[in-house]
RNA sequence: GGCCAAGUAGUUCAGUUGGUUAGAAUGCCAGCCUGUCACGCUGGAGGUCGAGGGUUCGAGCCCCUUCUUGGUCGCCA
């Protein structure tokens, strides 16, 4: 027999069916037994009448929470259950696999007349059991938004014309300026992971690719600890060529992520309202945008945020916070465009204009940096100049390459998947990731 | 790396001025319960109080050392 999932069984009222998930609850009496049953799509209580099925009774005895069972029985509506009004009334129920007891309290207790609430658990003892974690319909639904999110990307860039690439992550020098690199053995020498696809995706470029992306896993050797970072995440990266100018490379953003997030609420919008407490809103373009310098003003002037001046080429994380109460003040808007950052802070292959403001952007959402933009330096003379500049000129031979046999202009920015999900559900990066990689975290 | 904080049943926490045998809830186990619904009732098991040293008649509590973990800043997606 064919396995149903719960979602649809519940509407398939007076059939037999068969339903397979993992035990949520069973409330074991003397004459009836209450088991709540899930499965990825929902849950369904399954009804024993004691005398009416003596077969039943030692299986349901031997039930723990969390063990998977195997169920066939008639879907039966009936008033008497608050959980969707159905029961299923089975013939037969298979364990398919006993669980011990739980180490982990993944959903908080509330408190009843009775009973005292209790706290779940912390979420790094939660990922120590991460597998049994994620069996939530919380947790469930992260990935499932995800999935959607990431998958309007894609089909969105698809549409215009972009191909999906995949790129080196084992690479042979340490390069790119900023954040440090892992080093692993490769043979009898060195390789490290890949901090970025940047390198390649401009290959492509050189390659006359034209327009290009690639989702997949990015490292950052840094010891950050913070409710944003992780040491490995998964990167978003795309590249595009004969732009004009970055802000081809903005309006290329700005409709991703409104695309993007319509497709996210379409699907999901009332359940994420539901469980997270969070609207998902559909922006409206162009996104608004500010000049570094004229951001550090307004902080300034409204919200009394003062910084030195020779700190002001680049945001500060309460800069960024604050921005996010500056852009909802001024724009009723979520995101925001900074663009003419200090030329020492940016990396060497952003193009530069005749005053050496570099040709690029970051773009917070809800107060986060979740991207930087930039037109890229195509003019190989030039671009070697700005490595010497910063020291890098050795590091990035192989790169200049690139640029010496004929290149188009080109452009382009990643995002973090893993960043955009968390500010998507307001969640911490730990919660946000399927498995979570930190300083301090390699397992499970 | 800087600063701050926390380590006590499986889990979440309490533990007074240093004073009997370290508590509660939840989970677990056993028994009872004819429609439960985060069921209910009764009982039970469960602890090297992170580790080491010190002060004291006496340390979960005070002091020192150490380990682990978390938060935050910087860095970035």
């Amino acid at each position: 027999m064919e396995r149903t999932y719960i979602a649809k069984a519940l509407a398939m009222t007076g059939e037999t069916v068969k339903v397979q998930g993992f035990v949520e609850n069973n409330r074991n009496g003397k004459s009836m037994a209450f088991i709540v049953l899930k499965d990825i799509t929902g849950k369904l209580q399954i009804t024993v009448e004691k005398e009416a099925c003596p077969h039943l009774c030692d299986t349901i005895d031997q039930l723990t929470g969390d063990s998977v069972i195997t169920v066939i029985g008639k879907i039966n509506p009936n008033e008497y259950v608050k959980l969707n009004g159905v029961e299923l009334l089975p013939e037969s129920i298979v364990i398919e696999s006993i669980a011990d007891p739980l180490p982990i309290n993944r959903e908080e207790i509330p408190a009843t007349k009775k009973r005292q609430a209790v706290e779940r658990s912390s979420i790094d003892q939660r990922i120590d059991y991460r597998w049994i974690d994620l069996r939530t319909d919380n947790n469930q639904l992260i990935f499932k938004a995800q999935t959607v999110m990431v998958n309007a990307m894609r089909q969105f860039l698809v549409e215009k014309g972009f191909m999906e690439i995949h790129t080196p992550k084992l690479i042979g020098t340490a390069s790119e300026s900023g954040s440090e690199v892992f080093e692993v053995k490769y043979f009898d020498r060195k390789a490290y992971l890949a901090q970025s696809p940047q390198f390649y995706k401009q290959m492509a470029m050189a390659s006359g690719f034209d327009r290009i992306f690639e989702v997949g896993p990015v490292f950052r050797a840094e010891k950050s600890y913070t409710s944003k970072h992780t040491t490995e995440f998964t990167g978003f990266d795309l590249e595009f060529s004969y732009i004009e100018s970055f802000r081809d490379v903005m309006k290329m953003e700005e409709e991703l992520l409104t695309h993007t997030l319509k497709a996210v609420k379409e699907a999901y919008g009332e359940e994420i309202k539901n469980q997270f407490g969070i609207e998902v809103i559909v922006p409206t373009t162009p996104f608004p945008v500010v000049t570094l310098a004229e951001l550090y003003d307004a902080l300034e002037k409204e919200f009394g945020y003062i910084l030195p001046d020779e700190e002001k080429n680049d945001l500060t994380t309460e800069a960024e916070r604050l921005s996010y109460d500056w852009v909802k003040k001024h724009y009723d808007h979520e995101f925001l465009f900074i663009t003419d950052y200090g030329a020492e802070k940016r990396a060497f292959y952003h193009m530069r204009d005749e005053n050496g403001v570099p040709q690029g952007y970051d773009l917070i959402w809800r107060g986060v940096e979740i991207t930087t933009g930039a037109q890229r330096e195509h003019r190989y003379d030039v671009l070697k100049a700005q490595a010497e500049e910063k020291g890098l000129a050795d590091d990035v031979k192989f790169y200049l390459e690139f640029f010496k046999y004929g290149c188009p202009p080109h452009g382009g920015f990643g995002l973090g998947v893993d960043r955009l999900t968390m500010l998507l559900l307001g969640l911490h990066i730990k919660e946000s990731m399927f498995l979570f990689r930190g300083p301090n975290r390699l397992h499970p």
